[in-house]
DNA sequence: TTAATTTATTATCCTACATCAATTTTCACA
DNA sequence: TGTGAAAATTGATGTAGGATAATAAATTAA
């Protein structure tokens, strides 16, 4: 068994199992390591999985047609990722992922997800909350890119990802809010004479 | 039985119920009308309800504190509406839902919803592919606000919205798109002579 | 450790969109 | 059907953030 009863909690928070239910999610989880650079999945390919973040960064992003890259989200420790609008109908991909730190992470199918699903219900409530909160936060961010400046999203980035800097390139950040490195690095500049 | 299963069949599109189910929907669902200028949901009320529109213009939006208002939706025929951020987790709303355009809505509750899933269960996968494709539309709208510019944003938003151009003002545009009216216009103007 | 390469900063100039102010057009309703 | 208010347009000017280019700092490789 891969997963230890441990690092189930960690993954399922205030969730407990019966030693079987244990064995029947490790059966389903596998694990895998990144090397920074690794791409997880590719714009175009059909998902198939999604991954829970032991350690190390994930990001997803697009290119748009000027050849830009744009970084829908991070995904760090005790996050999960993937092209949930590709995953849930199993089609194909919008973003892609990418490993920029080094990671260890779980992955599982959607068949397995749904084998879960059947044999312990309390996992479907578990995924649909999480899916409520992204659902929340994609709506807040819509928002915040109505509303603020580029500096006040770098700041709300910062209280939503705290920590992540050491992990992700300046470019990273700047693609995450939708301005260019020079002006992220004004920004940094102009906080931290204030 | 306030519900006709002619409309039930548009409500619910490929789904058929039998007379029993029919009545049970019927029972849940409330019509209203609703005038111009009035006000389903008010930010920071908590939200019970989701609404279907019959016809008509409704939209969600949210006042910064600068006192701008920026729109995250529009909600015309055939379209459901809430803060589903709120609606999820019977919270707080954040955004407010106004009709602008005089309208014909079906209103049910939260609770009602559970009662039609737990006797109704394709309601509950209906439901849960709207929410999905919900949250495509959130997740490629946030990548089109870091890749695309106002006027790229404005031929999107004729494409999602067809026909919507004369059931909103301009302003209305304005604060979905996060410009101001003036560059709308400004936009409107290069098109017409393009 | 140095050299090579990648990443971040800074400076200059530029552009998309904002702001403010003045009209013009549209629309509600008396 | 005319009139006042709301909405849309236009013009002048301002500004946040973009583009380009040069340099500096930090990583990585050797």
């Amino acid at each position: 068994m891969s997963i230890k009863k441990t690092t189930l909690s960690i993954l399922f928070k205030d969730l407990t199992f019966t030693d079987e239910e244990q064995d029947l999610i490790a059966s389903k989880f596998e694990l895998r390591k990144l090397k920074k650079g690794e791409i997880l999945l590719h714009a175009n390919d059909v998902v198939y999985h999604q991954y829970y973040v032991c350690n190390g960064c994930l990001r997803t992003y697009s290119v748009d047609k000027m050849g830009k890259e744009h970084t829908l989200q991070f995904a760090i420790k005790d996050w999960w990722i993937s092209d949930y609008t590709a995953f849930f109908t199993s089609t194909q991909a919008i973003v892609s992922i990418e490993c920029i730190q080094e990671a260890t992470i779980y992955k599982v199918s959607r068949e397995n997800m749904e084998v879960l699903f059947d044999k312990i219900p309390k996992l479907e409530s578990f995924f649909r909350r999480k899916m409520e909160k992204s659902f929340a936060n994609f709506q807040k961010r819509i928002l915040g890119s109505l509303s603020m400046s580029a500096q006040e999203r770098y700041n709300a980035f910062l209280n939503k990802y705290p920590d992540i800097e050491q992990s992700v390139k300046n470019y990273h950040i700047a693609s995450y809010l939708g301005i260019t490195t020079e002006s992220l690095s004004r920004i940094r500049k102009k906080i931290s004479k204030s």
